[in-house]
DNA sequence: GAGAATTTGTACGTATGTATG
DNA sequence: ACATACATACGTACAAATTCT
């Protein structure tokens, strides 16, 4: 389910929500590295900071955690 | 022609049909950015509201579309 | 170790979206 | 219709840290 520009929640939220169901999913195991910054942009055809803002939710979530320039792991 | 006061006729329908001459008469082609809003508000001594509002008739119009945090293109 | 490439961190500037008075 | 404020989103540029060659 990709993002979508009708939908009035903000797309930062609607990407957080994705993500967050592919980890539940088991997309990514415990202590797995997420997909980079740069990719998850192209992916979903969003700007970087909108992948920055929905990875802090995921983070705030305690459901990941970045790391400076190594990537955003799976708690 | 600039807007009119006087005119009963709402403003923003005087200036959609300002835009809308010029995007006929050619000043802005096919895919082309439209000045931002800010740009138009000045330009025309509207408030930002009635920009919007004159923008909304000319997409509903399927004459422009818009993208958000792009700006306004002509279709 | 050196240098290039990759990834996250930070800072702007600009534009549209929404809400309020 | 207007003015203001804030949220959301895009794009760019550069810095800092890490990894790859």
């Amino acid at each position: 389910m990709p993002v979508n520009q009708m939908d009035p929640t903000p797309l930062y939220e609607q990407l957080a929500a994705i993500l967050r169901d592919q980890i539940r999913r088991g997309d990514w195991s415990s202590g797995e590295l997420l997909p980079s910054e740069s990719y998850l942009q192209q992916e979903h055809g969003v700007s970087r900071s909108t992948v920055r803002a929905a990875l802090k939710l995921l983070r705030d979530e305690g459901l990941v955690i970045t790391i400076t320039a190594r990537g955003t792991f799976v708690k």
